[in-house]
DNA sequence: TTTTTGTTCTATCTATAATATAACAAGTAG
DNA sequence: CTACTTGTTATATTATAGATAGAACAAAAA
């Protein structure tokens, strides 16, 4: 698992790690029981603090996409397990709300309705790949 | 124009205003060419500092959403005579990361493409209306 | 037993957010 | 011209979030 930061950027690291954690799963490259790296190894891989580390799978075991047990360290977490917590969780609802807000965003730019639907499509085809 | 802002929330004020008033200009609720309250009346009604609301403004401008003219106030800007800066300009690059990344989570949770599709749909039409 | 794990605690520093007061140039209404 | 309102800028203060740092803990595994 390959996570790169950007000291420059102005989202937080935490938020940073969490998103390419995500990205990870979604491509496959770790599957559910995988291990992560310990926040103390990682933290020292990116040349940041523990804590930030720590922060950041905090915050992705509040959100369901991964399991801590104690030793054995942080585990990509089962969807198919954890189907309240996705599929009717904060995560979607969050979902909606944000493709809502952009939606008005892009109309108030004077976008069209098809427009909005061809750039959800591509950014679908870039997560999901050429498959479906 | 009715904006309500949130002194609970976690999202900065100036951000929240920032959204209401794009959200706005796309359902039509004011149309380019309209004037925005001004910096002192809407802190005012609002109950909250000049400068937060001057901060919103600012971003809004810089954004490409409203023009400023002096003692004119604050206007809500015609798309049509700035494409530049919304059809090809950082906003609409900055939702095609959104989008992607809402993707990415979205197949990390498990869901479905078809799943992200009709979430986007759905947005779409509560942002255009029944219409298209 | 020893080591490694996530977790918690306290502390410090920086940046952002919000407030407050004041002042400015510019345009407009009277 | 005069007086007022506009956005804007400057400075200052307070509070919160982000990041770092050092230390320590219980739990689990080698």
């Amino acid at each position: 698992m390959l996570i790169r930061i950007d000291q420059a950027s102005d989202e937080p690291l935490y938020l940073q790690i969490r998103t390419q954690v995500i990205a990870s799963i979604a491509r496959g490259e770790i599957a559910p029981g995988f291990t992560l790296p310990s926040v103390r190894a990682l933290a020292r891989d990116l040349g940041i603090n523990l804590h930030t580390v720590n922060k950041a799978y905090a915050v992705l075991r509040d959100e369901g996409y991964i399991t801590m047990r104690g030793r054995a360290g942080a585990v990509v977490a089962d969807p198919a397990k954890a189907p309240l917590l996705h599929k009717r969780g904060v995560a979607t609802q969050r979902m909606a709300e944000t493709l809502h807000d952009l939606a008005l965003a892009h109309r108030a730019r004077g976008g069209s309705a098809d427009e909005f639907l061809a750039a959800a499509q591509e950014a679908l085809t870039r997560a999901f790949g050429k498959d479906r």
